[in-house]
DNA sequence: GCGACAG
DNA sequence: ATCTTGTCGC
């Protein structure tokens, strides 16, 4: 059940009006409660640039979850996939710039995760269409938003202390929630993103934290798809 | 009109 | 996001 006409896909090229009033129809048809099968796998996609912005290239990383005493989160699996940049970023309208990428690398994955983290806002967005949101709505999959940064909203001082949290705020609803995922680091700013609940969303970015600020699925893709090194790089 | 502003 | 060396810490 495509969101979008898939033509779309290669003429993905909308005016900043038009993008906007896009996200607004579509918006409306993200669902804030679980639907997610049991977790067996889980990825973590990201976005990175080359050719000084020439190129984007998306990553995805697959993990196999194991729920035992020690939590098992094992890569089974990773793609890195390169197109040429469609769009400048426009802070609002990222989702555009980087979600035909991020579909292509999942269109050449052999696994399929019953959940996927994505670098970015889910709906904690101006419009409640953050990337994590437009990319679970295309490809159906429950969706979390985790950003390193704030879009929009409001919220108290987080605790210092690794697990604190509070509630991030705009317009009068609660769009997600601020995470302290280290001591004394910048807090995620997670949420929603498609059929996952922000308490759900919560309790997986939490147990996916290791030892470092982000959580392992969107740590690795973050890496794949940064680093000078990668894969494919000349 | 003046700031704020995911990656 | 990306451009960049060393440096502090586990």
């Amino acid at each position: 059940m495509p969101v979008l006409p898939p033509k779309m896909l290669h003429d993905w090229n909308l005016s900043p009006k038009d993008a906007i009033a896009l996200q607004k129809q579509l918006a409306p048809r993200v669902e804030p409660g679980d639907r997610i099968a049991p977790v067996r796998h889980i990825a973590g996609v990201d976005i990175g640039f080359e050719d000084g912005g020439a190129t984007t290239r998306a990553a995805v990383v697959v993990l196999r979850w194991e729920p035992t005493s020690a939590p098992v989160l094992e890569v089974v699996e990773q793609v890195v996939y390169r197109e040429p940049t469609r769009m400048p970023y426009v802070p609002g309208l990222l989702s555009f710039r980087e979600t035909p990428a991020a579909l292509g690398a999942f269109a050449r994955l052999a696994t399929v995760p019953e959940l996927v983290m994505v670098d970015g806002q889910g709906i904690a967005h101006p419009r409640r269409l953050g990337v994590a949101s437009l990319l679970g709505l295309w490809l159906d999959v429950p969706t979390i938003g985790v950003a390193k940064s704030r879009l929009c909203g409001r919220h108290a001082d987080v605790g210092e202390a690794r697990g604190d949290s509070t509630p991030l705020e705009d317009k009068g609803e609660t769009i997600g929630t601020v995470l302290r995922s280290r001591t004394r680091v910048k807090p995620l700013y997670v949420s929603t993103g498609h059929r996952v609940s922000q308490a759900t969303a919560l309790e997986w970015v939490v147990r996916c934290l290791h030892r470092t600020k982000l959580p392992e699925p969107t740590r690795l893709a973050d890496r794949l798809a940064s680093r000078r090194d990668a894969p494919g790089r000349r």
